[in-house]
DNA sequence: CATCGGACCTGTTAGC
DNA sequence: TGCTAACAGGTCCGAT
């Protein structure tokens, strides 16, 4: 039904908390492309600059994976089915596994791809990609509220879930969480996001932040388990209101849930919880 | 500028 | 049972 461990902000934020006590600090000591043409070539600056470097920190900025050195940052994306782990040096090989990092403990961090729409990119320091310097604002910080979403919204006739995905508004909201938040906040799917009032785009900004926050706190649980091949978490199915359900019964009202293709991607509410 | 459709990729699932 | 086709999805890019 649903592929594993697709990773949404939740699953990127629980990488990023998962490997961060293992990679900071760290040095890196070799980067070994096996398959370099990802959803982009990766820049040869990646193996010119990144080897000798000792990692600072792990960051995220939206769906982004960043290993901050002195020299600028590995940034990362995971795509559809990326899975970055940390793992003893002479763990087998597999098809999908890409990039590899040695690190100077002896370990490697590896990362795994089967459908390859992840990317590795390059950063210099003191610069920003631009493929991060148009994201709009974390959905967990104060910069993004309901106001926010109001005032972006004004004059755009788009139905408000494909707005909500645009990584220009707020970064990190993908399909399943689009529709889980829109459904939370009572706000039907194809609504022209020009026509949502202020405060209901209060109630949305809400969901958005309870549901990504509580997905991260489950994230969270699984930690100790994270250098396991068994890979990320999955998602918590059973809280899931809409998303894949369509035809089933509203976990709320009863009502079947309807769907249709919004924007080339499947959306599933409630008729009658969501207005 | 806003919006839409196409492209990328492959494992899984539905249909024949 | 075996094969093929459709589907899933994030996000960029080019066209309108």
């Amino acid at each position: 039904m649903r592929p594993p461990s697709m990773p949404e902000l939740p699953e990127v934020e629980t990488t990023r908390r998962g490997l961060a006590p293992h990679l900071e600090g760290r040095r890196v000591t070799t980067v070994t492309l096996r398959r370099p043409d990802l959803r982009w070539p990766i820049p040869e600056a990646v193996c010119v600059r990144l080897p000798g470097q000792r990692i600072e920190a792990v960051e995220r900025r939206a769906k982004y994976l960043l290993l901050r050195t002195a020299a600028g940052s590995a940034v990362w994306h995971l795509g559809m089915s990326g899975v970055m782990r940390v793992l003893p040096a002479d763990t087998p090989v597999a098809v999908h596994d890409h990039v590899e990092v040695g690190l100077d403990d002896g370990r490697l961090l590896r990362f795994t791809d089967p459908r390859r729409f992840g990317s590795l990119l390059w950063q210099p320091v003191g610069e920003t990609h631009a493929l991060l310097a148009g994201l709009g604002p974390e959905p967990l910080s104060d910069a993004f509220t309901g106001d926010t979403l109001f005032a972006a919204s004004r004059g755009r006739k788009a139905a408000v879930k494909p707005f909500l995905m645009d990584q220009a508004v707020v970064v990190g909201v993908g399909n399943i969480y689009a529709a889980e938040a829109l459904f939370e906040a009572g706000i039907r799917p194809t609504t022209p996001a020009g026509r949502v009032t202020r405060e209901r785009y209060q109630r949305l900004a809400a969901a958005v932040k309870r549901i990504l926050g509580c997905a991260i706190e489950r994230g969270g649980t699984t930690l100790r388990d994270f250098l396991n091949p068994d890979g990320l978490p999955g998602y918590f199915e059973q809280e899931l209101f809409v998303y894949g359900r369509e035809g089933e019964a509203c976990r709320v009202c009863a009502s079947a849930l309807k769907s249709l293709r919004l924007g080339q991607r499947a959306t599933v509410w409630c008729p009658r919880c969501q207005r």
